[in-house]
RNA sequence: GGCGCUAUCGUCUAAGGGUUAGGACAGGGCCCUCUCAAGGCUCAGAUCGGGGUUCGAAUCCCCGUAGCGCUACCA
C-alpha cells in the first residue's frame, strides 16, 4: 500500500504552497488507495513554535481533506541519532572538528570559482584520532561520506522530472547531525521516511537537488528507496518564490478561509496550479480530483499566483475567486450551509430557528442569494435585509424609492398585498404589474423601488423571489412605512 | 561563482513532428433581463532569441538569454 507523507516544519504559517503540497499528496494517497502521514519536522528547537503548528493544523483541517497519522519528528530524534551511530561505524560518516565560526568563510568561498565539498582534512582524520577528540570533548558536526573516490553519481527517476543524474564530485558532505547534538533535517527526513515506510517523497521542487543527499542516506543505511516526485513551485506575481514576509497575508491559507473562501474551491485553485486535467475542465470536485489526478500529468514548470495587495478586489487571485463562485453556486445547498452557519456564528447573525423550524427558509434565501455571491463572507455583508429588520438603505436604493411616484405606488402596494389571499410570487407579480397599469408608470418603478424597500439595495434576487423570501408580514411593514 | 531545473496569450493551462496553436480567468463588445449576478455569443491577446535535424518543429538537438532551485551545524 502506498505511503505519502506531508512533512511541514512549523516555523511559520502554512502557506499555500505547501498547502498544494499537502493537496497533492493527498489527492495521490486517494486515488490509490493509500495512506496520507502527517508530519511534523520540529527538529529546528529554536525556530518552532506552538502557535504555528496550531496554524498549520488548523490550515490543514480547513481543506477537509483528511490525514490518517500523524507523527512528530522531535519524538523520534533517538532513532535518527541512531542511524547517524550506524553510518559511522559503517564509515560512511565522519566526524569534522571544524569550529563552527568557520562557516561563514565556507559561504562566502561557496561564492568563489569552486564549490565548497568538504573541510580540509576533516575526512581524513583516523577513527581512534576522531574517538580521542570525541572523548576529549571536541565538538564536532557528523557529515555523510560523500564516495566521490567512486567517480560515478546519484541516478534517479522522478515521477515528474524523470530521469535526474548528478556526479558525487558535485555533492558535497553535508551535515547528519550538528555540534549540539540534532539531526539536521536531511538525516531525520530520511530516517524517518523509512522508518515509516513511505513509499513515494512528494514535496516541492526545492528539494530536487538534496534528493541525491537523500539517496546517499538511504543506500547507506542499507534501505530500499521510496519513489521521489518534485512538484513545481509557486512564485509570487513579481516572479519570486512565494514567502510571507514578502508577499504578506495572501500566501497564508487561513487567510483564504477567513475571507469567505469554500475549501472544496480553494482546493480545486490549487490543485490546477502545475497539473490539469488536459480536458479543458476547471470547475471540479474533490471526487473529481481524486479521480483524474495523476502525477504524469504534472507541470515542471513553476505557476504564478496572481494578486494584487494594493487593491481590495485582487487581493487574491481572480480564478481563485471565480473559482469559489462557481462552486458557491453548484455544491448542493445542504452542503453550502454548515459554511453559512459558522460565517453567521461569527457575524453573530446565527439564530437556533435556523436548526429547525426556519431551516427550509434559510436554505430557500441562501440558494436565492448564492448564485450572485463569490465568497460565503458576501452572505453577511449583502444579505442583511432578509435576516434582520434593521439593515440599511443604500444611497441608490434610496433613489429608486425617491423616483417620481414611486412611494406612492409602492404605500398602495403594500395596501393592495395585503387584502391578497395567496401570497405568492404570481400573485404579487400580478398585483404588481395591474397597479403599475392603473397608475400609468413603468412596471420597473415599482420593482425597482420595491427592491430598494425591501432589501436596502438596488441590486438582489428576482424581486418577487424577494417578496416571498421575505414573507408577507415583513413586506407590508417595510412598504407601509415607508 | 559552481551544479541543476524550467521557458505557449497579462495569469492558469491544452496541443508530447502535420491544428486557422484550443480552453479558462482577467479585459472589450453584444444578447438575455425588473436590478445585480449568472448564462449565451463575440473581439483582442502567446510558442524567449539564434542555429540545426526534418518534406514539415511550440513539440527533437545545440548555443545563448531569462527565471527559479540547491550550493547552511534552515527545513
Amino acid at each position: 500500500m502506498n505511503r505519502v507523507r506531508f512533512a511541514p516544519s512549523p516555523t511559520g504559517f502554512l502557506h499555500i504552497g505547501g498547502a498544494r503540497t499537502y493537496i497533492f499528496n493527498w489527492l495521490f494517497a486517494r486515488s490509490t488507495g493509500g495512506r496520507m502521514v502527517l508530519r511534523i519536522d520540529d527538529t529546528d528547537a529554536e525556530r518552532s513554535s506552538e502557535e504555528s503548528l496550531r496554524s498549520i493544523i488548523e490550515g490543514l483541517e480547513w481543506l477537509e481533506l483528511h490525514w490518517d497519522e500523524q507523527r512528530y519528528q522531535s519524538k523520534r530524534k533517538r532513532i535518527h541519532l541512531e542511524a547517524a551511530e550506524a553510518l559511522l561505524a559503517k564509515g560512511s560518516a565522519y566526524r569534522d572538528f571544524t569550529p563552527e565560526s568557520t562557516v561563514e568563510n565556507t559561504k562566502t568561498q561557496a561564492s568563489s570559482r569552486t564549490a565548497w565539498l568538504c573541510n580540509p582534512g576533516m575526512r581524513e582524520i583516523s577513527r581512534e584520532e576522531s574517538d580521542r577528540r570525541t572523548s576529549a570533548g571536541d565538538p564536532f558536526v557528523l557529515r555523510f561520506r560523500v564516495p566521490r573516490e567512486r567517480g560515478d553519481g546519484v541516478l534517479f527517476k522522478d515521477l515528474i522530472f524523470k530521469k535526474q543524474f548528478r556526479k558525487f564530485a558535485d555533492i558535497e558532505d553535508f551535515a547528519l547531525v550538528r555540534s549540539n547534538g540534532d539531526p539536521t533535517y536531511h538525516l531525520a527526513s530520511t530516517v524517518d521516511d523509512c522508518d515509516l515506510g513511505i513509499t513515494h517523497v512528494i514535496r516541492g521542487q526545492d528539494h530536487l537537488s538534496n534528493t541525491y543527499k537523500h539517496i546517499l542516506i538511504f543506500e547507506a543505511l542499507g534501505r530500499g528507496l521510496p519513489r521521489f516526485g518534485h512538484l513545481p513551485l509557486l512564485l509570487g506575481p513579481d516572479g519570486s518564490k512565494l514567502s510571507k514576509r514578502k508577499h504578506g497575508p495572501v500566501v497564508s491559507v487561513t487567510n483564504y478561509r477567513d475571507k469567505g473562501f469554500l475549501p472544496c474551491a480553494f482546493v480545486n485553485y490549487l490543485s490546477l496550479l502545475g497539473w490539469s486535467p488536459k480536458d479543458n475542465r476547471e470547475v471540479l470536485s474533490v471526487d473529481e480530483l481524486i479521480s483524474f489526478f495523476k502525477t504524469d500529468g504534472v507541470l515542471r514548470t513553476n505557476a504564478v499566483v496572481q494578486f494584487d495587495e494594493s487593491s481590495g478586489q485582487k487581493w487574491a487571485d481572480p480564478k481563485a475567486l471565480w473559482l469559489n463562485a462557481q462552486h458557491l453556486r453548484s455544491i448542493p445547498v445542504e452542503q453550502l450551509l454548515p459554511h453559512v452557519e459558522t460565517e453567521f456564528k461569527r457575524s453573530g447573525w446565527w439564530k437556533p430557528e435556523y436548526e429547525a423550524g426556519r431551516r427550509d427558509w434559510l436554505i430557500a434565501v441562501v440558494d436565492a442569494l448564492r448564485s450572485r455571491f463569490t465568497l460565503i463572507t458576501d452572505f453577511s455583508l449583502r444579505g442583511k435585509a432578509y435576516f434582520d429588520d434593521a439593515f440599511n438603505l443604500q444611497e441608490k436604493a434610496a433613489s429608486n424609492i425617491d423616483k417620481e411616484g414611486a412611494r406612492e405606488g409602492l404605500r398602495e402596494l403594500g395596501k393592495r398585498l395585503d387584502a391578497v389571499d395567496n401570497f405568492s410570487e404570481e400573485s404579487v407579480e400580478t398585483t404588481l404589474r395591474s397597479l403599475a397599469e392603473e397608475r400609468g408608470v413603468k412596471p420597473g418603478l415599482l420593482i425597482n423601488g420595491a427592491r430598494a424597500a425591501l432589501t436596502g439595495q438596488s441590486v438582489g434576487p428576482s424581486v418577487f423571489k424577494v417578496f416571498t423570501l421575505i414573507g408577507r408580514e415583513r413586506v407590508l411593514e417595510r412598504l407601509t412605512g415607508l
